[in-house]
DNA sequence: ACCTTTGTTAACCATTTGGTTAAATTTTAT
DNA sequence: ATAAAATTTAACCAAATGGTTAACAAAGGT
């Protein structure tokens, strides 16, 4: 008989409990006892752990940054042609935002809350290639393959139409009069839509 | 001589403070000593002309809100042709969103965390007449002006790339590289490229 | 002048909150 | 088994925070 291990070990339930509840209500929002509470353990045992909600947070912080650039990197570094690096690039994005719908209000408002002591600590000397990709665009422009445009300009306008809408769905939902189902087919459908529109942007005739 | 009011009323006071703290640092994060500290008077007087934290933060929400669909209505009410009010719309809302740059992040990250609370009162009974954007690029697609889409996703992608760079401005700052005059001609840029590109994509050939 | 209303403040108060401590329990090594 | 190390908790603590009170000052009306 398979042994179950009934309880996690409390250091893994700690961050899995904090990455909820800074998630849902920040930094300044969230509670040390709620994550306690979460966790299912006394309060004391999160400072044994992190020296300081400080200390969790940024631990947090800094797990969870990672997937607010999915595989940017990676697709940004591929060989593959700039038309396919859209579709995948969308592709990844907003599958990522769906499976983690609070990151991106979450990653941009603490960022910008406190900059200096978030944003580039989420970077560290890893920046994503951007200039991969806007060699890429120059190249297919000077090459006459698609209309003049500006590549960061470009980039901006994916990301903005594949992860805004998740950071403004509450809104959009009674605007639009929609549900969540409605709105999860809403947001499977621009998985298609947005680098469609994009990429006919950019085609020359 | 024309006798000048040297101190505004304490309330004005209280409510350009409310803001600016409010809008920077969100609910939870704002202190009542900092706003009284920015309005120059006890604090105790916060809770004479606005009974409490909750109560003050709810009237500026509720001011502030209304910038973040500005001149919509009007906009989507006007008989002007669709790229008209496409190009009339982009330049709106990035201008006003210059102006309050704040304003996304604060207005949909407390929309969120408080939907129940917030998202429902700010729109009240008054929804934007969406569905006057809707049915005009139904007809134009009826017509065969332009290529069929799916006009909320259009309306969304318009919103996205209008708004998002503002909320992801301290990373794009730190990952493009560019300072904030180089972000300002940026976005002034887009004031003419988002509509282009949009419009192009709608074009028929 | 005098009284009433409105505006403003210093001093408090109760609660919340992040953090500490010392004791107790469990695990691990010998 | 037993001592040492690691883990967990209940009880505290000090600071911060939203809010109240009572007294005082200014303005307005008579």
């Amino acid at each position: 008989m398979v042994k179950v291990k009934i309880d996690e070990r409390a250091e893994q339930r700690i961050l899995a409990a904090a990455k909820k509840i800074f998630l849902s209500k920040g930094l300044d929002g969230a509670r040390m006892q709620d994550i306690a509470d979460e966790a299912g353990i006394n309060k004391a045992l999160l400072h044994y752990y992190f020296r300081s909600k400080d200390k969790l947070f940024e631990t947090i912080f800094m797990e969870v940054a990672k997937h607010f650039l999915p595989r940017v990197s990676e697709i940004f570094e591929s060989g593959k042609p700039l038309f396919d690096k859209i579709e995948l690039f969308c592709e990844t994005y907003i599958q990522q935002m769906k499976e983690t719908p609070y990151l991106p209000l979450f990653i941009l408002g603490e960022a910008t809350r406190r900059p200096e002591t978030f944003v580039k600590k989420v970077f560290g000397n890893r920046k994503p290639p951007v200039h991969l990709f806007v060699a890429q665009v120059q190249q297919e422009i000077k090459s006459g393959n698609i209309k003049p445009v500006h590549p960061l300009q470009l980039l901006i306008d994916i990301l903005s139409m594949c992860v805004f809408p998740f950071m403004a769905r509450p809104m959009l939902e009674h605007v639009a009069g929609i549900n969540k189902k409605q709105f999860d087919a809403f947001i499977e459908e621009r998985k298609k839509l947005v680098p469609e529109m994009i990429i006919a942007s950019l085609k020359n005739n």
